[in-house]
DNA sequence: ATGTAAATGACACTCATTCGCATCTTGTCA
DNA sequence: TGACAAGATGCGAATGAGTGTCATTTACAT
């Protein structure tokens, strides 16, 4: 499989995006990330693959794969955006306070019940996040 | 009833904080607000009251005052934090992708089965907050 | 009334994110 | 396959929200 049959080239021309090495890099990333990186910090690790890749083209990617549906960019308080490949299962984010570790948590009957309020409100949801600031008991 | 005994020196007394006229004015504009306004906005609205009033006093005092809980920091996606008094009721906000608008709802059965999940996991709720991006159907 | 810790105003500064523009690439069509 | 136009990139400057510094002022305990 090369480049340009890969799930992220196909991902990014059914999006009508360009498929580009910084966006296939930046993808990959993405795609091994266990975590929730911000712009930066996948900067960082993008660099370590592709030295001249820029932190501006991070940027206009992200934002561009976001508008695409194929990431997800997340608005925590007090700190930059953070990013993640766009769920299949739909989940929401525990913060620990006192530790700052984020949790991904999934629960049907809530997803359930938000898109009936918002349906009754004679709304459709465009995008959702839930975040919690939580501390153990 | 002077500044010295209203609600909103009071709170602020209670919450270990020195009652200062800045501060008040700062309460009661936030009070008045039918809306979700953002520092520089409150800026402005305050501006009109007391014009010697400063941006940085603005953001250390709604810092103070979010502390203290006596607001809620509200993070909506690629805009500046906007701020509500510490409503009684419990509520998300729905933002009109649209529009722009922002309606706040409240859903109880929602509400109690966050709470209970969170506590289920070990951890309680220090504050939560969900953002539906919507479009009229 | 006075002392002191806290709050304020002014403004310099940081840091995340975006812009402008010259250069390079991709995808297309001859 | 080669050339072209639209789109993407790199770089560095610019923007804008929010914070830090510090001299001055103010709240409030005594």
């Amino acid at each position: 499989m090369n480049d340009q049959t890969s799930p992220h080239a196909q991902a990014l021309r059914e999006a009508g995006l360009r498929v580009t090495q910084q966006r296939m890099t930046l993808l990959s990333a993405l795609t091994d990330a266990a975590d929730h990186p911000s712009a930066d910090e996948l900067f960082l690790r993008v660099k370590a693959v592709d030295d001249s890749l820029s932190l501006a083209t991070v940027y206009r990617t992200l934002s561009a794969l976001e508008e695409a549906g194929l990431i997800r960019k997340l608005s925590f308080e007090n700190e930059p955006a953070r990013f993640e490949i766009t769920p299949v299962l739909e989940h929401d984010h525990l913060v620990d306070v006192d530790s700052g570790a984020v949790i991904e948590v999934t629960n049907d009957e809530i997803n359930r019940l938000r898109a009936e309020m918002v349906r009754d409100m004679g709304y459709e949801i465009v995008s959702q996040h839930t975040l919690i600031r939580v501390r153990k008991l």
